[in-house]
DNA sequence: TATATTCGAGTAAACGATTACTGAACCAAA
DNA sequence: TTTGGTTCAGTAATCGTTTACTCGAATATA
């Protein structure tokens, strides 16, 4: 591997000289210039970042934390997010945390070793006031989760709002007796969607039947089928279910089906995030899409303007929609 | 942030001693040793790697490169791996390359510049020679998919073998007309799979029907449910289905469900891979697990060794294993 | 006691870049 | 011709480690 000594005397030049025709600076005579371009080439020469590193105290390099890379849902933003650094000419070390605060510590304590420029976490929960410490000092951006007391920019969806389509969009298919599928964790996006949820169904004279919420850790389908059963085996159950992610929603369909109930003539369900296999199965999943990789995109974006220095919005809100497919019915108003 | 010049001026040795100390060499003043642990932790000293790399010429960094991080097969293995390189204290940078050669190469690169001590390749295709060079030169292991007329250590299950015992527990289950939705790229698994089924029905005195055979990318739902579709039609259709790719195989059932026709009752169908969805509807799928996990994680134990300068095999096998669900039924010989 | 050997700690040279500083060459103005 | 100002290339310090080398002191041996 050649080093720019050997350029420099290849070219009958300094090592300076290198540096500054490298670095694309002016100040330097043309003949020179192409001199060194043409050893450069000649050697083959790339530079060593390790040592620019050392001396300029910048890595070029990023950290990212999910709590898990195989949930589609964050390897969809993650494939965002690599698309972006591919773009910047940024690297990333990635940490697979399961959300372990000690470990997630540790791995971010390479920011004061200049390991790394900056970083992105995905899946923050809310309290977690650590994260603060490091974004005081260091770029740092949260996506799709963060917790809005604090000062750290993050980019996401708005989750109450698209809690509040959903379950709308539900009302106005006539149904009345909602219930939800939801998790009972730290996460701002899922008491969001749970406050989304209530309020869509006040908002519209509906009251809200602490019976018809069920809970279950939004990446576990078994669980999601235990809980939709235990709602949907009752007399007089919900027509409707708002369940806060796809896999959620598939477990409710499962548990239907189970039950002999048909979605969606029997029971309406609509998912959140728009995964791969909401379109597998009959019926297709009615669901809230989520621009995962925007997301991540967007979100690497910002890190890279933040360590040049730019001024970057706090918080920046993506665009959700609904896409309706099979497992959404209108409610017959004659059997009310 | 302290440097080692810091911790040596307030424990008053050299600095060479405080090496000398954190590397845990004998040979020192076990007094000394003692107040230069207390200075690292009086000061919260933590080594610069960016200095030690550039002059150990080590990163104690890897390269990952995939094909396609969204795809779960692929991130279970990045998930193996993940944990191993945690263990073994090394980092590694994840590139989402979608098989691009040139960007391949051009990452690879960093190989030479030290960036990284190895590196881990999934979705390698056959014929790809190119590799050779870097591997010659650099610790690299293949995960799952490598080309065996190449010198490269790789760990991946004997899908040979392991078609074989797909194919023949359909032949031991009365099946005679076997059909197979398979992938048509270089992909060595996919050719070694498609090799065990031929010989397994062969070997089993049954004669192979080229109508039977269908091609879809191993991870294309919708392609996989037309090509099972066009297969399934027919009036004399196969009665079980060996697939590739649990994706593939569910995107069959898919498509007899389409037909009207029952899976397993009117055609078996196993599947490969046992990915998590295959237990999300019924039928859940037959199919074949293959150890992804462990794949990656033996895959960095293997890396790792190599940096180390030990020796390691050239070939690691992993044991696959059938899991029999619902998917595939007994064919009634009368009916034959 | 004189000499050889061992031991342990300090000095300084790497690793490969960037960049502040120095100084030569040139030109313009006085 | 002298002075001052530019321009541009080279010298050397620096980033924070590791480690070859040096050298004094202590210990062992004759």
């Amino acid at each position: 591997m050649a080093t720019m000594i050997d350029v420099a005397n290849r070219a009958n030049v300094s090592i300076a000289t290198v540096s500054r025709v490298l670095n694309g600076m002016k100040n330097v005579d043309p003949e020179m210039a192409r001199r060194v371009q043409e050893a450069v080439a000649e050697l083959q020469y790339e530079p060593n970042y390790t040592a620019r590193n050392l001396r300029c105290r910048e890595s070029r390099t990023l950290i990212i934390l999910t709590p898990n890379i195989t949930n589609l849902y964050y390897s969809n933003i993650i494939a965002g997010i690599a698309h972006g650094a591919q773009e910047h000419g940024y690297s990333y070390f990635l940490f697979n945390t399961e959300g372990k605060r000690e470990l997630e510590e540790q791995i971010l304590d390479r920011l004061e070793k200049r390991q790394a420029d900056g970083a992105i976490l995905l899946g923050a929960e809310l309290g977690a006031n650590w994260i603060q410490k490091y974004a005081d000092q260091y770029p740092i951006v949260q996506c799709s989760e963060f917790d809005p007391s604090y000062n750290i920019p993050h980019v996401s969806i708005d989750n109450y709002q698209a809690a509040r389509d959903a379950v709308e969009y539900l009302i106005g298919k006539g149904h009345t007796r909602i219930g939800t599928v939801s998790s009972n964790n730290r996460f701002f996006s899922s008491v969001e969607r749970m406050r989304g949820f209530r309020d869509a169904l006040t908002d519209a004279g509906l009251t809200v039947n602490e019976e018809y919420i069920r809970y279950a850790a939004w990446d576990n389908f078994k669980a999601s089928s235990k809980a939709a059963y235990s709602l949907l085996k009752g007399q007089d159950h919900p027509t409707a279910l708002f369940c806060i992610s796809d896999i959620l929603a598939l477990g409710a369909i499962a548990s239907a089906k189970e039950l002999g109930l048909r979605v969606p003539e029997d029971i309406s369900v609509i998912g959140f995030d728009d995964v791969e296999y909401t379109t597998m199965f009959h019926p297709y999943v009615t669901t809230v899409v989520q621009p995962c990789y925007e997301i991540g995109y967007h979100a690497l974006d910002l890190v890279c303007n933040m360590i040049r220095r730019k001024d970057v919005p706090k918080t920046t809100v993506l665009q959700h929609h609904l896409v309706f497919r099979e497992s959404v019915a209108v409610l017959p108003t004659d059997t009310e």
